[in-house]
DNA sequence: GTCTATACCTGGATAGAC
DNA sequence: GTCTATCCAGGTATAGAC
């Protein structure tokens, strides 16, 4: 891996652990082991590299939901793939994470791709949510947008609650809530 | 209001406004009205004076939600209530927010009223979700414990959906979401 | 109780040598 | 491309006068 890269990477995992706020330059090239000259070589400063590794956290999010959604099985199955799938819950969501950070939200440029990928990654579930919900395996009177808009909710939350309790097993419990609402019906009808 | 009274007030708002990290103590001084010393002469420090900010915000918070569960109506009305409460979505929930911030979470006396503000809310919510369930207003084979916990994670991430959005209407779609779920089974039965 | 002075460290960045 | 030197603002706090 390039210094370039490396920059990116460890600029994610900050971001990830301490926002952006609490992230610092040097801290970056600590983690990095690029020099002061050379982080500010590759970038024009802390927001340009940001942006670089948000775009790319944002990136991998949308790809490993991509999966899930895309894969085998019923609509009900793949929403509970893509809940269930294995996260470091008590690290919360690197994208999700970052809409907490005053400075964040406050500049245009790191704000979009955060925007955008709940956008895509709602507006997907919610198409496949009308499809299952067309084919007669989900309830007819369901509202695909604002399930969806729940279900994401749900892993968002999820997150807040596992840190707050310290435990992993609080967002497993609020996806496996979230999915027994979803499902109860069918098994009751 | 007096001054230790103002600093703390102006505490929760920056808490809430910029995280504890993004909070300087200046800042809270120039808010407050109060000069340097005086901050120093009420509180210790600006942990001790987060934790008064924090507690406060605390109480709040379990306040406004016990009413909500307390009033009028049935199990569900009254956990609609308490998701359609009034809420400044864009702005999130003050004690939620915090699990995003590494320096609060690191420091346990920070940390407790968080953890102990989420453990009784969704505990509180539970009890009430399980006298639905045995009066026979919602159905038998709902998990009290792991819905009372997709409902609240619903609430915070709304909060950051609705953020990373721009728009309230993305919190409310969130809890209508929710609540489509929670009550579609009983208007098909 | 409140004020001002002072202190030291870190954040964030630029300049110029190599 | 990378290094070191340097810079100035701000974060966080203490000391001592009033």
């Amino acid at each position: 891996m390039d210094t370039r890269e490396r920059l990116i990477q460890s600029t994610r995992e900050l971001l990830w652990e301490r926002g952006y706020t609490g992230t610092s330059p040097k801290a970056i090239q600590e983690r990095s082991g690029a020099g002061q000259g050379s982080m500010y070589h590759h970038f024009h400063g802390k927001p340009d590299l940001a942006l670089a590794a948000i775009g790319r956290s944002a990136e991998e999010l949308r790809d490993r939901a991509e999966a899930a959604f895309a894969g085998p099985g019923t609509v009900v199955e793949r929403v509970a793939a893509y809940l269930r799938r294995e996260r470091d819950a008590l690290k919360g969501c690197p994208v999700g994470r970052l809409t907490q950070d005053h400075a964040v939200m406050a500049d245009p440029d790191l704000r979009r791709p955060i925007e955008e990928t709940f956008a895509w990654l709602t507006d997907r579930l919610a198409g496949l949510l009308a499809r299952g919900r067309a084919s007669g395996e989900l309830d007819a009177g369901l509202d695909p947008v604002a399930t969806a808009t729940a279900l994401v909710a749900v892993l968002q939350g999820g997150y807040v609650l596992a840190r707050a309790a310290g435990s992993a097993d609080v967002y497993a419990q609020a996806v496996e809530g979230a999915l027994g609402l979803l499902t109860l019906r069918k098994e009751n009808a």
